[in-house]
DNA sequence: TAGTAATAAAGATATGGACAAATAATTTAA
DNA sequence: TTAAATTATTTGTCCATATCTTTATTACTA
């Protein structure tokens, strides 16, 4: 504090040097905040400020009786640094709009089909669109989703709809939510995006929140930023309508 | 923290709920650390971390040496929640892109001219896109832009561009970036959000941040969420480029 | 072997205190 | 009257310490 830069900040920029230089790997966990006390000889609290900070910033992601684990070593690219509980992320979802700007048929071709799952030669329908999350918007992309052509008469209606994206399913799919999606879950992520417009190359977009529930009440989200990196989250609701991660 | 719901939690929903009901005002300032300390019986460790969540959640900013000041009551409601500081301002402006989707020529009718703020029978220019802020896309909406006539032949190149409107506007008018916002400034919203497509009533869209620069170094920043709501901050920059409010 | 209970480890919450730094108000000096 | 210096207020940072809650592991039991 001698010098105008507090202390917590000065550990929580060698850290994310440490982060970036890979000294800390993906996955792995961080040196407890005791040790990490003792290295950089200061409190816990002071400890805990520069967790803090990366926590926000999405370098990190804690739990309590577990550690400290490393989720990004370079949180600027990721789009979900914001997103931290299960909360926000159903709040991402059920905030998701989506604008369709055209619709057409499509045979997959070689590339196409290894790419939204499917078989060459097969009929699939193409949305292009806009979606974005709002009002916390922390998303945007022109986008292609590709669904296998059996949807078709169901998806044709989309044309021009603007709304939320579970509500046109659950309005003109005709069957429960959580159905849909775990019928379109089980078809190997057919909603792709693959292309992007307007948008920097490492600006990848949320991909769809899919969940569904169970006769026990455990809710499933599986939830993509990126085809690599795909999370999947077991929960359950209890009585006062609060998540419980799992 | 016997019952599982820690205090500062539950001093948080009590402030919560008392910026909802109006008891604490929208730009006045909350009690100090020490008198919620005292009233809440509770350490001010305790009550900072309450406010810390109030700060995050948008409700409130918070100044070292001036106190807690109510920022909005109902920060869900509000895009610049998570604008805390000139720096984020900022960087929301220079995130900003714009996709234009349509241009076309207008005679600027009674209501129109009110509304941009020109004359009736004027000839403007009007540009249909859509805009948003990324990566940390805080704002999105479908837009009509009105310009004067007299920008035509510059704004005609926009079509099809895609980039941040502020490298346009440097690019293709060909005049120093601060003179020509300067300049459109003065023309008393030129560029005025009349129409928003596939967003909720509620949900007013970022207008354009306006700034320039005076001949002793301070910056003039324009920044409108409402019509209604303007909002004008001065600052200075100094040699370590930091930004100072004023 | 599988399930359960006890234990250890780690982060979460909380207290109380101290000093630093920034701001706002007051006082003093020109 | 204005500008500068001082003072009080308030949040920011930091420490040492303690208890609670969750998680992961180990030992125990059926």
């Amino acid at each position: 504090m001698q010098n105008g830069e507090p202390r917590y900040r000065r550990i929580q920029r060698d850290l994310e040097d440490r982060l970036s230089r890979g000294v800390y790997l993906v996955g792995s966990l961080l040196p407890t905040e005791a040790d990490l006390g003792l290295e950089f000889k200061a409190s816990r609290f002071t400890i805990r400020e520069a967790l803090r900070k990366l926590t926000e910033l999405g370098y990190v992601s804690r739990t309590q009786g577990r550690g400290t684990e490393v989720v990004s070593s370079d949180p600027r690219r990721s789009y979900v640094q914001s997103i931290q509980t299960l909360e926000e992320l159903f709040q991402v979802a059920l905030e998701t709009w989506f604008v369709v700007h055209d619709t057409k048929r499509v045979v997959l071709d070689a590339e196409l089909a290894k790419s939204v799952g499917g078989k060459t030669g097969e009929k699939w329908f193409c949305i292009t669109g806009v979606r974005w999350t709002e009002p916390g918007g922390r998303s945007i992309a022109m986008i292609e989703s590709y669904i296998p052509s059996r949807f078709e008469d169901q998806i044709d209606k989309l044309e021009q709809h603007t709304g939320a994206f579970f509500n046109f399913l659950e309005k003109y799919c005709g069957e429960p939510i959580e159905q849909v999606v775990q019928e379109i879950r089980s078809l190997a992520m057919p909603l792709r995006i693959s292309r992007q417009l307007g948008l920097r190359p490492d600006a990848l977009a949320l991909q769809l929140l899919r969940r569904y529930v169970t006769k026990d009440g455990v809710i499933i989200a599986s939830f993509n930023w990126h085809p690599a990196d795909q999370f999947v989250y077991k929960m359950k609701i209890d009585s006062n309508n609060s998540v419980k991660e799992n």
